[in-house]
RNA sequence: UACCUCGUGGUGUAACGGUAACACAGGAGAUUCUGGAUCUCUUAUUCAAGGUUCGAAUCCUUGCGAGGUAGCCA
């Protein structure tokens, strides 16, 4: 659970091959400059880790004539805003990764850009068009069609330079006029078909305020941003493939720019029973599915750390997808695996009895309280012992009774034996119910001579070894059991709105857990294993001091519930 | 029927002209004071057809399939 990302061996992949040969060839001076380039106009999210991941990651490992830097792409201030800005420094941070000095806004490089767009008018390579948005639309031509020239594409340098700066100036309404690249109208990848530039917007920017009423379009920023912040490597995802040629053409046409960045694409992360567009987040959140951006069922980097994950977790679950461009659909249950490994070996174990029944030992004194001693972590000596109290009347989990027992159960059914975990053997002699049927009590027996493991010598070894918690000491608290936010692999496929696949189960709040006492004092944002049941994370927002809340951050494997489930 | 990209077990990836492998998932067993963890074993793979080659997942050709692209979004 280290929250730094050590630099650990990295899988080769298409994109490290081609750094290694770049290297080998003597490019950039054997620099390895990277960025992570966000727009703030949402959370990030797992698939934004894969990113980050892999961005920071190959600065770490080609250290120490390497960096990455952290951009905001802030073109489009009518969808930005600074929650967002926030919120991915801390998404950053926590996923271990540093920027150091490197933290920049495209927002930074506005006044350069501008000059840049001059010098490509002056060049003849750019042109103001007063064609509507309709109209440009129609000009564009189809995907099968080629497109037509404005009729404003042959304007003079010294109109087009007139009238780029009355743009800029505020002198034209909103949308009346675009600054488009000169390239080709009839070229077969549409994005070269004389591609907007600037546009005209009047929309208070986060950062540079009104000073602005022209904004670059994502095309030209972003090329021309990293050229300027000497990036090597600008590594994006496959739906910007088709746009590479235009930034190909904007780094070999403008002149003074100090670096020579090349931009190269790789597959985004899919995963099952789950949405990965912030639009589609942002609809969740906005139409109140989920509780907030942070919510634990999100797939959001904020989500997914309330929900218990780690950071090593996450960072180790993206060395298993790898790299490539063939979009795939990850398997959420390697995710599941990440987060197990690194909670097993370090979260503390505790008892808790999430759906309880009363269990009452005849034979044990009324009144006496005695401690077990139980481990913390039987994967970490280190994390030491506990004692935990014991007396009289107990209570144990619902499923680990059953009064009509199936083949192949292990654990309490009447006249049967089952180990109380590190306490001793039970044997259940009588079911209480109530009047209308519900079992109120288990009246159970205890055997001495079973205590610390032991077995006395002809009879066999119960199978069943259940967790219990004394119910003088037990204390109640709200335990929330998450679950998939969509019941289909892919929410998306087919007509029907993804949000019809919502899982109506996906978030199920107990409110009369019982839970050892020890589990009084955890503190927000610890990781426990419930022992039997799962692994959980005291809510950082909810918890009150004396009055932990704790979230299922995933189940354990179970494979007796496996078992049950294969017989239905 | 434009352009670009991609096709390897159920899933994600590796193999860089030389025995198709790893992880997850699935199955069987051992072990265990968590039906957890651990350990062993196991099921299952190169889109197709041609060609080059002593040898092809890899190179070539053709076909088939999948995805992306027509914002003054990123």
């Amino acid at each position: 659970m280290s929250d730094t990302a050590a630099s650990s061996p990295a899988r080769s992949d298409f994109i490290r091959d081609m750094i290694a040969a770049d290297l080998a060839d003597g490019r950039n001076d054997g620099w390895v400059i990277t960025r992570f380039p966000p727009e703030p106009n949402g959370y990030l999210h797992i698939g934004h880790a894969k990113s980050i991941c892999l961005n920071f990651g190959l600065a770490q490992e080609h250290a120490p004539r390497s960096r990455c830097h952290l951009r905001f792409d802030d073109t489009n201030p009518a969808k930005e805003d600074t929650e967002y800005v926030d919120s991915i420094m801390e998404d950053v941070r926590w996923l271990g990764f540093d920027w150091g000095e490197h933290l920049f806004y495209a927002s930074d490089y506005f006044d350069k850009l501008y000059e840049f767009a001059e010098q490509l008018i002056q060049k003849g390579l750019a042109y103001v068009d007063d064609l509507t948005a309709e109209q440009l639309r129609e000009y564009r031509g189809t995907l099968t069609e080629p497109g037509k020239n404005s009729p404003h594409r042959d304007r003079g340098i010294e109109e087009n330079l007139d009238l780029f700066r009355r743009m800029k100036t505020g002198e034209f309404a909103d949308g009346a006029k675009i600054l488009r690249a000169k390239i080709d109208m009839a070229h077969p990848n549409m994005n070269m078909r004389d591609p907007a530039l600037y546009r005209i917007l009047r929309a208070h920017h986060h950062r540079t305020g009104d000073k602005w009423c022209i904004y670059p379009m994502y095309d030209y920023a972003h090329p021309l941003s990293d050229a300027l912040e000497s990036i090597t490597h600008s590594l994006c995802t496959l739906e910007f493939e088709d746009h590479r040629p235009l930034y190909e053409w904007l780094i070999n046409n403008v002149d003074g720019l100090p670096g020579r960045p090349y931009q190269r694409e790789f597959a985004r992360l899919n995963l099952t029973y789950t949405v990965m567009s912030k639009r589609k987040l942002l609809r969740l959140v906005k139409e109140g599915h989920v509780a907030g951006w942070d919510d634990p069922r999100m797939s959001t980097i904020s989500g997914f750390r309330r929900r218990g994950y780690t950071p090593a977790a996450i960072r180790d679950f993206c060395k298993t997808i790898g790299l490539t461009k063939f979009k795939s659909t990850t398997d959420v249950a390697l995710l599941e695996h990440a987060i197990r490994e690194d909670l097993n070996k370090n979260a503390l174990r505790a008892y808790a009895v999430l759906r309880p029944i009363k269990v009452v030992i005849e034979n044990y004194p009324e009144g006496r309280v005695e401690h077990v001693e139980a481990p913390n972590n039987p994967e970490d000596e280190s994390a030491g012992k506990r004692q935990v109290p014991l007396c009289r009347e107990l209570h144990i989990e619902q499923d680990d009774f059953m009064e009509n027992p199936v083949a192949g159960f292990h654990r309490l059914v009447p006249g049967g034996e089952v180990r109380l975990k590190f306490a001793f053997c039970i044997i259940c002699k009588e079911v209480v119910k109530d009047a209308a049927g519900n079992i109120t009590e288990l009246r159970c027996t205890y055997d001495d001579a079973t205590r610390h493991g032991k077995k006395p010598e002809g009879r066999p070894k119960p199978k069943g070894i259940i967790h219990w918690v004394s119910a003088q000491h037990a204390f109640e608290a709200e335990v929330r059991l998450y679950d998939r936010l969509f019941v289909n692999e892919d929410p998306e496929a087919g007509d029907a709105d993804f949000i019809s696949n919502l899982n109506p189960h996906s978030l199920e709040v107990l409110t009369n857990a019982k839970l050892e006492p020890s589990l009084k004092d955890a503190k927000p944002g610890a990781h426990y294993q419930f022992e039997r049941v799962g692994y959980f994370f005291t809510d950082p927002k909810d918890s009150q001091p004396g009055t932990p809340v704790f979230n299922r951050t995933v189940g354990l494997k179970d494979s007796w519930a496996k078992e049950v489930a294969k017989t239905k």
